[in-house]
DNA sequence: ATTATATAATTCGATATCGAACTAATGGAG
DNA sequence: CTCCATTAGTTCGATATCGAATTATATAAT
């Protein structure tokens, strides 16, 4: 391993604990049985419109289809989404959210607000400026990288 | 949700996608049952030094002390590490590698060298360091909001 | 029209992860 | 010394995740 091969070991480890630690406090804060990936399909559904196929979730969110399809299943248990026949395709679905996930979404982003204010006294909104924008690129040349070719994912936050 | 607050949402929404990117990549290159924490934990103890506890890995890579149990057996079961009593606390164990360890560590990066040589044509160093340093004091922060008060984890990645 | 290939989603089996409860050992208070 | 709270590690049950195979539909080739 080179001394430059060593800086990428050492930014993909920093990036993952921070994903862990951020994965961990979102998750004492949500309702008894959904986890992060329930609520980033939500909020994804909301602030993007919902009606998209699981195809596009699942790229959107860099998970197998399979992954996607559990998630989505614990989402309608709960009734916060609902599952229709894509009328212009018949292998396909389209995901629509409920009323009560929009709730769902509203109640747990309360929920939230005090760790994020916890977090702002000491990571300031200029630090995050300064990093946002080299992450979205990083992000970008990693899902372009893919072996497979399945350049899909930029439906995900808004780029 | 306030806009500050959703920078901070945006944040840690990227930081979870690149982990996810990164932890795919690098386990289509391990060896068959093996995991990126199985990879996580080798690389911690040669680049650290071994024979530590395994409540210190798992405060290291802030995981529930029963994952890091779950994580060692793996690593035992194939040799790559070796768990002996501390003999200076009957309740603990110590950690120590295995040549098996050392060479399956070394294997692996070598397996890993051209995703990191294809990752760097598109992300080049002076873009991680402008972002590195930012990042560790992130994870840092984090690490101190932590509601149980545990601020053990700053063993890991050499800080 | 028929066949072949590709795609969307699901099912299945194996493993990972986690919270909660449990066991064993430590160390301090009296 | 005895008790009791604390700590290290594991076990157990439930859920998440993933690769591989399967079903159903769509699209292309002839």
């Amino acid at each position: 391993m080179t001394t430059g091969d060593r800086q990428y070991f050492e930014l993909f480890n920093e990036i993952g604990i921070i994903a862990q630690l951020t994965r961990t406090i979102m998750e004492t804060r949500l309702p008894d049985g959904l986890t992060l990936p329930h609520f980033s399909v939500v909020n994804h559904l909301v602030r993007l419109g919902d009606g998209v196929t699981p195809r596009a979730l699942a790229a959107a969110f860099q998970v197998p289809r399979n992954t996607m399809t559990n998630t989505l299943s614990g989402l309608e248990k709960r009734g916060l989404i609902e599952i229709r026949p894509n009328p212009e395709d018949g292998r396909s679905r389209q995901v629509f959210l409920t009323a009560e996930g929009r709730t769902f979404r509203e109640q747990a982003i309360d929920a939230l607000a005090p760790d994020i204010r916890r977090i702002a006294t000491r990571i300031h909104p200029k630090d995050i400026e300064a990093v946002l924008p080299n992450l979205i690129r990083m992000r970008q040349a990693l899902d372009q990288i893919r072996e497979p070719a399945a350049p899909v994912s930029r439906l995900n936050s808004e780029n």
